[in-house]
DNA sequence: CCAATGTCAGGGCCACTGAAATGC
DNA sequence: CGCATTTCAGTGGCCCTGACATTG
């Protein structure tokens, strides 16, 4: 099954790049289900991957995913429900509530993370750490995400 | 605007691979529209990317898509009223169709190809060819996608 | 009065499952 | 008859635009 190579599109980086986004989220999905984490899908992405410990703002959280306030919002919703985050009145702005994990919600977040840096061990022990290490630093370069220098 | 990068998260691959994807495809959209192909979408790329000079079956573009044939063929009959596909009989097979591309349809393939070739020279202009024939090759070692050696 | 925050309502795109008609 | 190919019908996920109440 998947693509094979008899035609000239799948050498372009475009097809490269998304069949490799979709096997590392397949298999988050599959490893996160197996950690009994079933309940989360790779949309709610959106929140676990851009909150820090103390949590975010709607509006911050949307910014960071390239996403509208709407399409967080009802993921923060669902999450909520699901019992990973909370939502709590900030004490600054009337407006504004923050979206915080809750320990249960840090754990998964610790998991998801755990397991996408398991991927790319398992990846750099195929390919040698130097070519998967070429390949992040070339992909931040391109985007304009500086990455720190001391890993 | 876009994810910065004062989350943790904003280094791991799938993120940059992801935001990658979308960059390539926003762009190729982009030129792809300036170049009088505007009523392309980036769903037409389960046909224009897998369909060759003699045309497929669709059953065959579905499997190479990683796709349903009731996905694919709903965007081949929009492709169709485009006028970029064609259906016509299988003389070997009364079941099957053979979706070709139309004149227009070539053309539009050869564009967007070609679109995606300049995409990945100026990444190469930025970056260094090597750099993005490693990630290339990086990338298709992962996945299993023969590269042929020429080239 | 204007801007920012979050939410409600509605819609569109996309790819899925299930079921059917036809031909091998 | 079993199986492959295509298509019709229905569904759900996901993210959007627009409008609104509330607060800074």
């Amino acid at each position: 099954m998947q693509t094979p190579s008899d035609n000239p599109h799948a050498r372009h980086l475009i097809a490269l790049l998304d069949r490799a986004t979709a096997a590392l989220g397949e298999e988050l999905g599959r490893r996160l289900d197996a950690a009994g984490y079933g309940d989360i899908r790779e949309t709610h992405g959106c929140v676990f991957g851009h909150i820090g410990p103390d949590g975010a703002r709607l509006t911050e959280l949307a910014e960071r995913a390239g996403l509208t306030k709407q399409a967080v919002g009802e993921v923060a919703t669902e999450l909520q429900q699901l019992g990973y985050v909370e939502r709590l009145p900030d004490p600054d702005d009337g407006r504004a509530k923050i979206i915080r994990l809750t320990e249960r919600g840090h754990e998964a977040q610790r998991a998801g993370f755990a397991i996408l840096d398991d991927l790319e061990a398992e990846w750099a022990s195929r390919l040698g750490p130097e070519r998967v290490e070429g390949m992040r630093e070339a992909l931040a370069e391109l985007l304009g995400v500086p990455l720190p220098a001391g890993v």
